[in-house]
RNA sequence: GCGAGCGUGGCGGAAUUGGCAGACGCACUGGACUCAAAAUCCAGCGGGGUCAAACCCGUGGGGGUUCGACUCCCCCCGCUCGCACCA
């Protein structure tokens, strides 16, 4: 499109042709087509299982094949992939580099709602045009190794992982999964019914009946962390307790917790992961209810403050409510509750401001001060965490102090800063660490203790008294595994009529979704799979029992935990992975570098990680951790500064750019950009200075006739061309390892800058440019590595190597400072020691005025840098 | 509120262990080529100051450590992202 116009200028004004120099530019749509097809043809991107060449994993987050195609995000972390890739096997490395589609999913099952197109075929034509898209930029994706999550042959392992976990007991002995016919069963459950509960209750997956969010439009629950994102685009939730699998991922949060450690990943997400995780030490202690044989459980984490615990509060869902409120408040409280229970924790937490509850009636017996504490409920203390139910110090807790303040109870201070000032705890809570006052009873006296020794001492004494334990607490919870849809992995398991179930075996796998016409949710709450006769009643071949298939499918997340295993053996229909094809790349520290959005920082790593370590435990894979590096790439914004988005009409179309300015000028200028990790606005006159800088590069080697530039000689490097090259080529190998790909395209800048001047320009120099630039424009190099000659691919070229003998110059400057402020430079010796470099500077003018007349008090020389003196 | 990160020219951004701030690109200015324009090439480009130089100021603000601080430490201000009644 952009050469149009020339061209035409040409054709309307022949008589300039012969005196009008055209120059030249990258005839970028003529050799992009081109290369691909040869790379395509010669299968130079195929990686083998060349078991005895060092192995490299390079993996790309795997895209959700939308409708849309590729946006202008895409290709910064698949070009600095890609880059990284090019680079290590031009290095020597057997580099494994795949791509695939997470294709299951609520947009396409959605799209195929309103236009009754089936999701397979969706899918299929919207891979269809990504991979187009990402073969336009010059991706170099062994495409034999694609995988697709919707593909039977790839989601009958994602079953067969399921069933592993659900075929899982955690033991906590030993802190790892067991095969579930390992778990011990108490003698005392005879009944097999009593027993398949039992076990059922130990599973890894198991069905639980607990509120969920429910999404009435999706016809769908959603997991805690999805509803923010569906609420944002207009949908209601509300809270519904609905029959649900669970996978018990809990049971690894210390590991999960402990394993962060050593990891190479951005601080922000191990952060965010401890947090989510979100480990407290503390204790559980009992207080009894006045007059009854009730107790309740609090978890604290400040044990040390009990002697001012001035009452409890339960949250509204807990089980004792009911059983020891009074007469007169049950009214009341049954207002409050159900209340309370139309709120989603959302809401909950969105009109937090003030504190709202209301008085049970009852007491309980504050087990340290003896004293009689008033029993409330309210919605600030939630059921999910702890015990739900709190003892609260609203000396020291700044909630327990609203809720005070507000209900008028009793505030108390134990706590004083230990630097003895005061504070009016009536005003405030002072929730720092400090000294225990007021705590003592008979047995045991916290007084005068800092905080910390406070909590041990206590919590001996609440071990000893029997009224209570230390105890770790986490704020993960388990992950809520089913969805009400159609599209998605159907859950490999069957239920009969008599209410026991059976797992598919591995011979039986995969269970295929059924054809369905129809995709609206079914209108009971269940997956559109409900209203496939064949697959609510059917008769089961292998015991002959009427049967049921689950009719909730697995969420999108569960494909895209164990994808980065099945590219080490993608077409195995034998297991998921070849145990020695997972030892080679997953080698000793998983997959080498994981490049991905931010945004799953958290959840699609963390759920990764998880069944990573189940397979684990089961011998499976033999590293504990999944991704040894991971990094983010940005956002990029608009040329506005905004977010990327139609209703702004921002938005940069990748195909657009490819055809303007071809892939290579695409790839390099979003690497150009900036920081790979920084968020950074698009600026289209940003491109036209990247294609500039690739057209100088052209220039260099090829002249107007598109062969070999009559400047490029076979000489040697003068000694300044050698120190650029060089430079260049050591830069390049730092920064890409770095991925610090915006300044390796910097010094290639400089290394034509340099260059162009030149008429004469030594060969050795070209080629090694055009290896240092391959990685990042592919097209364009391979292009000039034949226009020099070569009839094989660049990339089976090896990488040049840094000759340090070229970066060392003769002479270096130095400067010249008096009293730390410059006032000149100089020229010395490159190998000058200090007494050099001080002999040399002193007889230089400029420090020799400096310092006549005045005393010398110091000297600092630093070789090859500086010499400093410090006169006065 | 808590956690993580970041503040450098008109703009995007560079700057091993503390050692010439502003690489490289964009924009802009001037010049060459051209009837003219585009493209290309050459030169300039933080602020003040000067005919020019010398010189002074300058990496969000304030303090500190150091011969020397964009870099290390403390306090403050601002921005981004994440979490948010988790007891």
């Amino acid at each position: 499109m952009e050469s149009e116009p020339r061209i035409y200028a040409v054709r309307i004004l022949p008589t300039f042709c012969t005196t009008v120099k055209t120059p030249m530019h990258v005839p970028f749509s003529t050799i992009d087509p081109k290369w691909q097809q040869y790379w395509a043809d010669h299968h130079i991107h195929r990686v083998d299982d060349d078991h005895s060449k060092p192995k490299y994993y390079v993996l790309d987050m795997f895209p959700y094949p939308s409708g849309a195609g590729l946006h202008i995000g895409h290709p910064e972390g698949y070009t600095a992939t890609d880059i990284v890739a090019r680079f290590k096997r031009m290095c020597g490395y057997n580099v494994l580099h795949p791509m695939g589609f997470d294709a299951f999913g609520l947009p396409t099952e959605r799209y195929s709602m309103t236009t009754g197109i089936p999701p397979a075929m969706a899918t299929e034509a919207n891979i269809a045009t990504f991979k187009k898209q990402l073969n336009m930029l010059g991706f170099n994706y062994d495409w034999s190794r694609e995988v697709n999550t919707t593909d039977p042959s790839y989601y009958r392992w994602t079953q067969w992982m399921f069933l592993l976990v659900y075929n899982s007991w955690f033991d906590e002995a030993q802190q790892r999964a067991r095969p579930i016919a390992e778990l011990p069963i108490p003698a005392t459950i005879t009944d097999p019914l009593d027993r398949e509960a039992y076990i059922d209750a130990k599973r890894l997956a198991f069905i639980a009946y607990s509120p969920v969010n429910w999404c009435e439009a999706l016809g769908t629950v959603l997991a805690n962390e999805e509803v923010d994102e569906w609420k944002e685009k207009g949908y209601t939730v509300e809270r519904r307790p609905m029959r649900q699998w669970m996978l018990r991922i809990t049971a690894y949060a210390e590991r999960l917790l402990n394993d962060l450690d050593g990891l190479d990943w951005p601080t922000s997400t191990v952060e965010m992961q401890r947090h989510w995780i979100g480990k407290s030490e503390g204790a559980e202690v009992r207080f009894n209810v006045d007059g009854t044989e009730h107790a309740i459980s609090v978890f604290t984490t400040r044990p040390d403050t009990i002697f001012g615990a001035t009452y409890l509060v339960l949250a509204p869902e807990h089980p004792l409510v009911e059983w020891i409120v009074s007469a007169e408040q049950r009214a009341h409280v049954a207002l409050y509750r159900d209340a309370a229970s139309m709120k989603s924790d959302l809401e909950r937490t969105e009109l937090a401001k003030d504190k709202t509850g209301v008085f049970t009636g009852a007491y309980a017996i504050n087990p340290a001060s003896g004293e009689r504490v008033p029993i409330w409920v309210a919605d600030y203390v939630l059921a999910h965490y702890g015990t739900g139910a709190i003892m609260a110090v609203p000396g020291h807790d700044a909630r327990d102090h609203a809720f005070a303040r507000e209900f008028g109870l009793p505030i108390l201070q134990v706590v004083a800063p230990s630097d003895g000032t005061t504070v009016d705890i009536l005003q405030e809570a002072f929730t720092d660490a400090g000294v225990n006052v007021h705590s003592a009873n008979e047995q045991v006296s916290l007084n005068g203790r800092a905080t910390s020794e406070a909590k041990e001492t206590i919590a001996t004494w609440i071990e000893a008294q029997g009224i209570g334990t230390r105890r770790v607490q986490y704020k993960l919870r388990d992950w809520l595994f089913s969805r009400q849809r159609y599209w998605g992995e159907p859950i490999p398991i069957m239920f009969f009529d008599d209410g026991t179930k059976r797992a598919l075996d591995e011979d039986e796998l995969p269970l295929v979704l059924p054809p369905v016409k129809e995709f609206k949710p079914s209108g009971t709450g269940e997956s559109p799979l409900a209203t496939v006769p064949e697959w609510v009643s059917f008769t089961d071949a292998k015991t002959g029992k009427h049967a049921r298939f689950e009719t909730n499918t697995m969420p999108q997340w569960a494909g895209s935990c164990w994808y980065y295993l099945r590219f080490c053996d993608p077409h195995n229909n034998e297991t998921f992975c070849a145990p020695d094809k997972e030892a080679y790349w997953m080698g000793d520290s998983g997959v080498d570098l994981y490049m991905g959005g931010s945004e799953h920082a958290v959840l699609h790593l963390l759920y990764a990680r998880f069944w990573h370590k189940v397979l684990y435990d089961h011998g499976l894979v033999h590293t504990t951790e999944p991704f040894k590096r991971v990094f983010h790439q940005g956002l990029i914004m608009g040329e506005d500064g905004r977010k990327m988005s139609k209703s702004l009409g921002n938005v940069v179309n990748p195909d657009d750019v490819v055809r303007e300015y071809g892939a290579d000028a695409l790839r390099l200028y979003e690497m150009f950009l900036g920081p790979l990790e920084a968020s950074k606005p698009w600026n289209t006159k940003g491109l036209d200075g990247i294609s500039r800088f690739l057209n100088r590069a052209w220039r260099l080697i090829v002249n107007e006739e598109g062969t070999l530039s009559e400047s490029v000689q076979p000489v040697p490097c003068t000694p300044e061309q050698d120190l650029v090259l060089h430079t260049t080529i050591k830069k390049t190998r730092v920064d890409i390892d770095a991925l610090s790909f915006n300044t390796s395209i910097a010094q290639f800048m400089v290394f034509v800058n340099e260059f162009t001047p030149a008429t004469i320009r030594p060969r050795v120099a070209m080629e090694q440019f055009v290896q240092c630039l391959a990685p990042f424009a592919p097209h364009v190099a391979e292009e000039l590595w034949s226009v020099l000659g070569h009839t094989t691919s660049v990339f089976l070229s090896a990488y040049p190597e840094v000759d340090e003998s070229k970066l060392v110059t003769s002479e270096v400057e130095i400067v010249l400072q008096v009293n730390s402020k410059i006032r000149g430079k100089m020229m010395v010796p490159s190998d000058a020691d200090a007494a050099t470099m001080e002999a040399l500077a002193f007889a230089h003018p400029v420090l020799a005025a400096a310092m006549e007349g005045t005393t010398l008090r110091k000297k600092v020389i630093v070789p090859g840098k500086l010499v400093n003196v410090i006169v006065s």
